[in-house]
DNA sequence: CTTGTCATGTTATTTCATATCATGTATTGC
DNA sequence: GCAATACATGATATGAAATAACATGACAAG
């Protein structure tokens, strides 16, 4: 399966957190940041991991993996799974990018450089992300970890339901 | 978010897992409880059902559909993936397990008949798995889809990180 | 120049999940 | 009882996500 049909297609206004907004100046804006976060920690934003990068902060939203490689194809990158897997790798490390465990897809930080502990709000109906933050280990999990002598190094936190806008479509 | 000033909240969320326990008593006590629930509710544990139960509730951690598969050949019953996840759906559907998304597995609900938002912690090394009470659609994300007028109906919360056992050993 | 490191390319395989259609088995309503 | 219906299962095939293993390239440090 090459070909990656775009179902329920949000059209140009992307919503990050639901909401309109200039999106040419948002990912500009993402990876000129994105870019100076690696040359300050030396790490390299390779042309693959950057234009991974790019394609997650243009869509803006959860995109799977094949999705992100049928892309790489038609640019001209290698086009086998590991190429997307090890730009992925690359950006959730070190925060770029999350992966939502509940689609086993990948969608561009919201919040490049902010202390991350995300909580995302999954629309099941359009498939749109919206990114929070969560801090929900230094709540009752926080105190049931404790409780329970369990070290919490990472959390998921992901609410699926409805938009706003698939709310008012109903 | 919801602050160590509501120490009520943690309560009753006793963290069942990563403790000793008499497990065939816990075993038995949740088969016969899900069997009453199944009858109140006219819902049909049938025998693949409530063997994928059975043998969640022993193992007491996570299984993936095709482990599972496995015991259920080796059972006498059918071997094909849709054998497995059928079973699957209805467990989850009606509360009596829950997927892990980290992990692309299942396991047995430990707190049977109890509302559920269930919260998870996951040891990484041995892969325990215990449920605590999550709540967490009432914190901070909750506060954060209301602004947004998102509609949560399911919330999805993991915290992976080490087990006390995996912890003393390291 | 050679050694080490990191990134990429490529092949193959494993693991997770679902669509589809055929068949069987309980209820229910007559 | 017996047919009609709904629900459960069996079986085949395929889709989709993820990784193992090995080879090559690019580049900096010694």
């Amino acid at each position: 399966m090459t070909s990656e049909t775009h179902p329920n297609a949000v059209a140009e206004t992307a919503p990050v957190g639901f909401q309109e907004h200039d999106h040419q100046t948002c990912v500009k804006t993402a990876l000129v940041s994105a870019e100076g976060r690696c040359k300050e920690e030396g790490l390299r934003l390779t042309p693959v991991r950057r234009k991974v990068l790019e394609m997650l902060l243009q869509e803006h939203r959860a995109l799977g993996a094949y999705a992100i490689l049928d892309r790489l194809r038609d640019e001209g990158f290698g086009s086998q799974p590991p190429v997307a897997y090890r730009a992925l790798d690359f950006l959730v490390q070190n925060g770029f990018v999350h992966k939502i465990e509940r689609l086993n897809a990948f969608v561009a930080c919201s919040h490049p450089g902010a202390s991350h502990s995300p909580a995302f709000m999954i629309c099941r109906k359009c498939d749109a992300v919206a990114e929070a933050q969560s801090a929900s280990a230094k709540g009752v999990l926080g105190a049931a970890a404790r409780a329970a002598g369990f070290e919490i190094e990472r959390t998921v936190v992901e609410a699926e339901g409805l938009c706003p806008d698939c709310t008012e479509k109903a």
